[in-house]
RNA sequence: GGAUGGGUUCCCGAGCGGCCAAAGGGAGCAGACUGUAAAUCUGCCGUCACAGACUUCGAUGGUUCGAAUCCAUCCCCAUCCA
C-alpha cells in the first residue's frame, strides 16, 4: 500500500485540490510540502500532534517535510473557528514559544541536511513593506471572495477585524514565499484551513502560474463532535512540564469507546491490517484497545522508558496493587512540626485551586489518603507520615503522591 | 461622526432599587451505577477564619437607609446611516 492510500485508509484526509497529482506527487515521494504552526502557547499541543504524524508518515515515504512556525502571523492571529478576536501576543512572547515548538519538534522529527526542514514566517513577513505588499498580491485577492470563505462567515455578525482580515493574506503569501525560495510544492494542514490554503494556491496560480497543492486533515474530533486533545477546555500539552506523561497516558486511555479505533487509525503507526484485525475483536477487548492507544502515544511523544513507567503506574493505580511509584508527586517544603492540614495539602499538590474547593471535596466524599476516605476537613497529616509519602486520591481518577522534600 | 441596542459570575443568558452571590442552560467537579467508557440519577459549582463574614454584575464618580438595577462621565461591542 502506498502511502497516499495509507492516509485514505486511516481516514486523515479531508479535502485535497487535486486527487490525481497528489498522490502521484506523495507516492514518488516528489512533495515538498509545509505545515505551519501558529505559536500562540510555549508547548504544542496534543492538537498538534496529529500534523506531527503526518510529517513523519510523508517524510518515511520520501516527502520532504517543512516546519512552518507562524512566528510572523501569530502576530495577526487566526480568526478561523474563532468567536472573539485573540488576545495579542506580543513580540516577545510569539519569539519565546517559537524557540519552545522548535526543541519539541525536534524531538519529534528528524531535521537537518536533507531531512526535515524548519522556516519561521517572521523572517519574511516581518520585513515586509505595506504598500509593496499591497502592489505585489492585494490585486490578486477579491475581497468579495474572501467574506465568502467559511472562517470568515462565522465572523460576520460577530464582527471582524481588518487585523484578523488579513491573516489569510498572510498565510496565502506564506505558501507563495516558501514556493518560490524553497521550492515547497505543497501544504497541508487542519480541515479548519482549508480556505487560507486555498487563497496560497491561488496566489501562486496567479502570480506564478503554476499549480502547487493543498490537502487537509481531518481534524480529530470525538463522537460528539468536539475537537479533542482538551480536558476541561485546558489543552493536553507535549511539554512533560505541562502535562505529565502519565497524564498524558491517561487521557488517552480515558478516550470514549466509540472514539478508540478512530484514534489509533488516525494517530497511531501500527500496520493498517493489524488495525483492520483490532476492528473485529470482542468488545471485551475495549480496554486492551484503549491501553494500546495510550502506550503507543506515549511511546511517541514520551518515548518508551516513559510510556511503561505511566502504564506500570497506571495499572497499579487502578487494578491494585503492584508498583505505583511512578504517579504524579509533590515535594513539600516548610511542613509544620505537628503535620499539614489536608486543605492545605491539597493546595500544595494543586488538586484544588481554593480552599473552598478542597473543603467542598472533602465533604462530598471525594478524597482519600492512602486508601482511607477523609471525612473531616481539619485532619493533619503528620509530618512523619510524609516523610514516608502519602498517596492522595481525588476523585475517581487523579491519583497523586506527597512527599517531604528531604 | 450620527442613530439605536448592548457590556452580568468559565461560556450562553435572565434579572432592571431591598426577597441577589444573582434564575435557567452548557461546561466542570464530587457521589451512586460501571469497565479508569458512555448514558442516567443525586449533590456541588465567587472567596475566606465556611451554620458567619467578605468581594463581585465594563470603568470611575454620584443619588439613596439600601444599587447588577437610577443618574453622570468614560471605555468597549453590535446594527443601521455617513
Amino acid at each position: 500500500m502506498q502511502i497516499y492510500e495509507e492516509l485514505q485508509a486511516r481516514g486523515l484526509i479531508a479535502q485535497v485540490t487535486d486527487e490525481p497529482q497528489i498522490r502521484d506527487l506523495i507516492n514518488n515521494g516528489g512533495a515538498k510540502f509545509y505545515i505551519g504552526f501558529d505559536c500562540t502557547a510555549d508547548s504544542l499541543t496534543a492538537g498538534h500532534f496529529m500534523a506531527l504524524t503526518l510529517m513523519k508518515r510523508l517524510q518515511m515515504a520520501g516527502n520532504k517535510p517543512v516546519a512552518l512556525i507562524g512566528g510572523g502571523t501569530t502576530m495577526i492571529g487566526d480568526p478561523t473557528g474563532r468567536t472573539d478576536m485573540r488576545k495579542m501576543l506580543t513580540k516577545e512572547d510569539i519569539e519565546h514559544n517559537a524557540l519552545c515548538f522548535k526543541k519539541q519538534m525536534e524531538r519529534f522529527i528528524e531535521f537537518g541536511e536533507g531531512k526535515a526542514e524548519m522556516v519561521n514566517n517572521a523572517d519574511w513577513l516581518l520585513p515586509l513593506n505595506y504598500i509593496d505588499l499591497l502592489r505585489e498580491v492585494g490585486p490578486h485577492f477579491s475581497v468579495n471572495n474572501m467574506l465568502r470563505a467559511e472562517c470568515y462567515k462565522q465572523r460576520m455578525e460577530k464582527g471582524l477585524s481588518f487585523l484578523e482580515f488579513n491573516y489569510m493574506i498572510m498565510q496565502s503569501y506564506d505558501f507563495y514565499y516558501l514556493y518560490q525560495n524553497h521550492g515547497c510544492n505543497m501544504q497541508f494542514g487542519g480541515d479548519d484551513q482549508w480556505s487560507n490554503m486555498l487563497g496560497g494556491t491561488e496566489l501562486i496560480r496567479r502570480k506564478l502560474g503554476k499549480d502547487a497543492f493543498a490537502m487537509t486533515i481531518t481534524l480529530l474530533t470525538d463522537s460528539q463532535g468536539k475537537k479533542m486533545g482538551k480536558t476541561a477546555g485546558n489543552a493536553v500539552w507535549l511539554d512533560p512540564n505541562k502535562t505529565s506523561p502519565f497524564e498524558f497516558y491517561q487521557y488517552w486511555r480515558n478516550v470514549n469507546d466509540a472514539d478508540v479505533m478512530k484514534c489509533i487509525r488516525m494517530l497511531t503507526f501500527l500496520p493498517i491490517e493489524e488495525i483492520e484485525a483490532m476492528e473485529l475483536w470482542d468488545s471485551s477487548r475495549i480496554n486492551e484497545k484503549k491501553e494500546l492507544l495510550a502506550y503507543e502515544l506515549t511511546k511517541m511523544v514520551h518515548g518508551e522508558e516513559e510510556a511503561s513507567k505511566a502504564q506500570t503506574a497506571a495499572r497499579a493505580l487502578f487494578a491494585g496493587g503492584g508498583d505505583d511509584s511512578n504517579m504524579p508527586s509533590t515535594e513539600l517544603e516548610n511542613v509544620p512540626a505537628d503535620g499539614m492540614n489536608i486543605i492545605d495539602l491539597m493546595l500544595a499538590c494543586k488538586l484544588a485551586a481554593s480552599r473552598s474547593e478542597a473543603r467542598r471535596l472533602i465533604q462530598q466524599g471525594g478524597v482519600s489518603i492512602d486508601g482511607e476516605k477523609v471525612s473531616d476537613t481539619y485532619r493533619t497529616v503528620s509530618r512523619e507520615a510524609l516523610a514516608d509519602g502519602v498517596k492522595l486520591r481525588k476523585g475517581k481518577k487523579i491519583f497523586h503522591r506527597a512527599i517531604l522534600k528531604a
